[in-house]
DNA sequence: GTCCCTTTGTGAACCGGTGCACAAAGTGAT
DNA sequence: ATCACTTTGTGCACCGGTTCACAAAGGGAC
């Protein structure tokens, strides 16, 4: 069977381009809700952050969806990228670890808009199981297996403390799961085809520190360098 | 004057290696905890998730801390990597937005070990305005700036909704700042010299549904291909 | 002091991604 | 039809970052 496709998609869109297909989109949107009809790679690029012939360039891996002279059809655009990273089907994502920040995740309306939908919470405390939290119940995570596969979770949002989480994801994995986004503090260890992606706050921070060490570091004449390396640091 | 720096040093840690500093700390951490003194950069670089030769590059960016046929002092290389992030030094940050996501953060107690300390809360909602959440005082964003000179705030993190994050990050930078947090599904545009870093769930989901999609059609045998591209589309 | 073993630090090839710059393609006016 | 103008799609040079692979350096045994 000979694999022919219409332009440029044999196979796979470069991660760096995947990335930013949800920020283009995101202006799209915006673009549609004011009622611009089409949008030149230069508009658009601006709306997105990004310099425009990186965005031409991530457009074209979809296909040739743009008119010379023109620019792109903002709703067929808007359609082709949401097709893309799989929009156009409705994603059930379970929230496991139901504390200050599952909490907030379960009770943020951001992500229903667009495709997704949180279809269960879980929880081990007995405290917390039971709550009720933005219409649904927080069900027990020995209930986890049979939540996956009842309501059809396929991606699953880790919300527990960090010593908890290798071995939730162990579990979510033997489950069936192979999308997992990480908030917890560890490096998880995950067997291949399984995709993990992480949101790390303190890591974000300390990487705004270092930067904001070496401004003002500047400021003050970027001397005190004879001092950073200190004598007797015994051990 | 002549910069003469003990090795590797002349100017400016490349941003990936930034990124992975963190990391070292939190696995050295762990390990300085579990009581070991030294430690061979293939067993960090397990710890932390990335290849031994990279954690290898990364470190020797920072100097020559190793020692070959050994590895690395735990306490000397916590101590380096601490120094290089500007974690030896307190870190005041206040938090703009205390709905659902702003509390949470500010409940949290994770980054607070680290050098970083929640110094103030801020929100534009008089019904928030006066809670105590976590020792603190919620203030009104009237306030913002005296807040940050009085608290000496340098890096804030914005947990408004996404219309008013813009504004009020202009008004953060106006009144000093230089580095932001951003939480807000916004492309935030910002002067030269401010550092923004956004931390978007939406995006990592859409990331995440993308592989997701692409797992499952391969498994139904990556056919309705031909389907992939619908006629008449109009508009 | 010599030899063997371990592990670092880095040169060099490689790779994915970026951005310039331009030919090709389309629009609209005349 | 022709021409002037706009904007896409992409070839190409470049760049930061990754990985391999190895020489150099240090430790410990004898
Ligand atoms: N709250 C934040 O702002 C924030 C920020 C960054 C990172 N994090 C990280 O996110 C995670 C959650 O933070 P939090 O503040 O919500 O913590 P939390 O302690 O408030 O909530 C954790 C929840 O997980 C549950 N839990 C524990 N073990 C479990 C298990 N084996 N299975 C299922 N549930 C289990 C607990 O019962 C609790 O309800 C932590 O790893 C934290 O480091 C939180
Ligand atoms: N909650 C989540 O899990 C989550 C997840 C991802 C992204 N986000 C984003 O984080 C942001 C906050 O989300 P949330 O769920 O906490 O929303 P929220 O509506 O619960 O809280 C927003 C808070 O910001 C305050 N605010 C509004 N305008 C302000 C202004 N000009 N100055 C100061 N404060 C102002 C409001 O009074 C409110 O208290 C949003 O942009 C949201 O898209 C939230």
């Amino acid at each position: 069977m000979i694999r022919r496709l219409s332009q440029a998609r044999e196979r796979g869109i470069p991660e760096a381009t995947v990335a930013r297909l949800p920020l283009y989109l995101r202006a799209l949107n915006g673009m549609s809700e004011r009622g611009l009809a089409t949008v030149s790679s230069e508009d658009l690029a601006v709306a997105a952050g990004v310099n425009s012939a990186k965005l031409r360039k991530d457009l074209s891996h979809l296909g040739s969806y743009g008119t010379r002279g023109v620019g792109y059809d903002v709703e067929y655009l808007i359609y082709q990228i949401s097709r893309e990273l799989g929009l156009t089907q409705d994603w059930a994502i379970a929230i496991v670890g139901v504390g200050n920040l599952g909490r907030a995740l379960a009770n943020y309306g951001g992500f229903v808009s667009r495709g997704f939908r949180v279809a269960a919470l879980l929880d081990a405390d007995p405290a917390v199981v039971g709550d009720r939290i933005a219409g649904l119940n927080v069900e027990h995570i020995d209930e986890l297996e049979a939540v996956i596969r009842r309501r059809g979770v396929s991606i699953v949002v880790l919300a527990t403390p960090a010593a908890a989480a290798q071995q939730v994801a162990d579990r979510v994995i033997a489950a069936g799961i192979t999308s997992i986004l990480n908030f917890a503090p560890v490096v998880l260890s995950v067997p291949e085809g399984v995709d993990i992606r992480k949101v790390d706050l303190s890591i974000e921070l300390q990487i705004l520190a270092f930067h904001e060490q070496r401004k003002t570091d500047r400021m003050t004449g970027g001397a005190a360098m004879a001092e950073e390396w200190p004598e007797a640091v015994d051990l």
